[in-house]
DNA sequence: GATATACTAAGGTTTTTACCTTAGTGAGTG
DNA sequence: CACTCACTAAGGTAAAAACCTTAGTATATC
């Protein structure tokens, strides 16, 4: 399950901004239609569903539209796509230390 | 430990493009010089550096310069910025589980 | 059926990004 | 001390991002 480079850059793309992790923390609770999640805003509906446009082409984020409002939810399997690539480091790096502390131990015991 | 929107903003920011990515996926593995980190891609010096400027100005990444030679190494902890905001997502995300699990419950044992 | 509500479409501006080229500078090397 | 090597400085271009305003178009509601 290795996520393409777009589909990497995508997701962190859209977490680079603040307005667009706010939305997707709100969605982490429960779903909300447009205007609800404009609310909180200082900033035109029109640009607010431009992040909101980021967030679905991302794939962080899915809606449905029932008679006038639009709702949208979180995908969460998106957000791993994101925690997958940094536990991939954490684990090289994890083990870079261990190479380094098994070698630092071996000069040890060559004194 | 919250670091600041600005911060996290910064973090995904650097992470979003994959040529930085690559950049950091090596640093993981060992610190290297600039010429060592551009050798791979196909870009002028200059456009990689700049990617290097943004990967250091977000605290990725950390830089020293030895006679001639530009020394790159990771940051660990600075990709926690980026674990932690998603560990809280996932966090809340399975709050809200639980609490619809437990609610689906109530509603079986109530026929 | 008029009015309000919840988006949506279109298009404009400013800033930032991601590249490039060309031309240095300072540190090693023969 | 001329030359190469590893970066660095400066500045230029094209595309994308993040806002905006203004003007729709469907649903609901009274």
């Amino acid at each position: 399950m290795v996520a393409s480079a777009a589909t990497v850059d995508g997701v962190f793309r859209a977490l680079s901004d603040p307005t667009r992790r706010d939305v997707i923390a709100r969605l982490t609770r429960r779903p909300a239609s447009v205007s609800a999640l404009a609310e909180p805003f200082d900033m035109a509906l029109p640009s607010l569903m431009q992040h909101l446009g980021v967030l679905e082409s991302s794939g962080l984020v899915r809606s449905t539209k029932t008679g006038r409002v639009r709702t949208y939810r979180l995908v969460p399997k998106r957000l791993q796509v994101a925690e997958h690539w940094l536990a991939a480091q954490r684990d090289l790096w994890e083990r870079r230390m261990d190479q380094f502390e098994s070698f630092a131990n071996s000069m040890e015991s060559e004194q």
